[in-house]
DNA sequence: ACGCTTGTTCGGTTTCAATTCGGAAAATTT
DNA sequence: AAATTTTCCGAATTGAAACCGAACAAGCGT
């Protein structure tokens, strides 16, 4: 940022450009979105973007930094509900909550997190899989039967990309071949299913 | 295509802007590259692009379609063998080739494939997801004791896409958190697990 | 009310990439 | 070997978008 807004009222035209940011983007992607869209859905004029902001580039971090706040924002006060229920119910309860969150606001967090698989989207995301991975490790010490399974971490990798991935593309097929329960139920039952297999076998030994 | 080859010397020249095609969008990604890199990669000048492409995008529409091309002559000859194998091989000897697809060349497709999840690259893919469906089907058909378990399309979903993509991820990764063969038995084990345990609900029913 | 700081605008400049075009060179045909 | 077709080229054109900066406007302390 170039500069700092002090007034109320340049606090306001920042966010109207981060605003119209998310806006443009989830209309044309990020590759088509200029400066003067961005300018002309926040209301300003583009030099005001030049007044806060470096240069575009630096408006998509700030996106990205919203973005990733945002979602820890929706996941941490579930996870102390999330935590005691049975695995099946927990996750489609995450994954509905996930669903309405990329849904807001016309799904802009839907379509921009479309594109973000492809931007430069491993800076800014590692404090999201932080949250994701302590989500899963206050579910195991609250499930202590479940510590015993193998491969914790290999299992979050893939349940956590995997499952975020499956999301993201389903809600964005206009002719998905299942629908949205049907896949999160699934992922539901791969996860329990998992699990329960995983502990018969320790068992059995 | 504005005008077909019909000399050698033209078929090589094309071949040669599609061969420079991907190698210009593995180090740039697709947004930052220009006619002129294409055109200086592949050692010709700009204006032959246009002797054979309507513009820039059918350039990329061909790399798309090659792209989708290779991936299914690449899985193709694989289904009569993997079809045979128990489940939890099958997957592992699928994921070995399809890392060593991704990662020939210098890692081209790899890098291509990053990038296409976010373009618009679901037409061209259709057919891939034929060929893999397909490769389910099979699969199926030669372990009967499989085809009770429910919610076949929704799982197939799943791993797919699921798999598609925490592979293509995890090879991305400079720094991944596990090995690539932790990945792929993790996948493998989540698949095998998940029939195993339906397999045993709808026995004791 | 007045001067100073902060905020905004708008037109202009610059940069840069896609595409065109006309002619030269190579291949093919007659 | 002349004529014709195909191929190749790269300077010039075009258009669009990023970015700048001088001038105007709004807030704010005194």
């Amino acid at each position: 940022m170039a500069r700092k807004p002090v007034q109320q009222r340049a606090k306001a035209t920042v966010d109207a450009i981060v605003e119209a940011g998310f806006i443009a983007m989830a209309e044309r992607g990020p590759a088509a979105t200029t400066t003067r869209q961005i300018a002309d859905i926040a209301g300003v004029g583009v030099g005001s973007l030049y007044e806060y902001f470096e240069n575009k580039e630096e408006i998509f971090q700030v996106m990205s930094e919203r973005f990733v706040a945002d979602t820890i924002a929706m996941i941490q006060p579930l996870i102390p509900t999330i935590v005691r229920k049975p695995i099946k119910e927990a996750v489609l309860d995450l994954l509905g909550h996930f669903r309405d969150f990329l849904q807001a606001n016309n799904e802009r967090y839907l379509k921009c997190a479309r594109y973000a698989m492809a931007l430069d989207f491993e800076q800014h995301v590692e404090p999201l899989q932080k949250t994701l991975s302590e989500l899963v490790t206050q579910y195991l010490m609250h499930h202590p039967e479940t510590l015993k399974i193998r491969n914790i971490p290999t299992m979050s990798y893939i349940m956590i990309n995997g499952g975020i991935y499956s999301v993201v593309r389903h809600l964005c097929d206009p002719a998905p071949p299942i629908t949205f329960d049907e896949l999160a139920g699934g992922l539901a039952d791969m996860v329990s299913h998992y699990t329960e297999r995983e502990m018969a076998l320790v068992e059995s030994q």
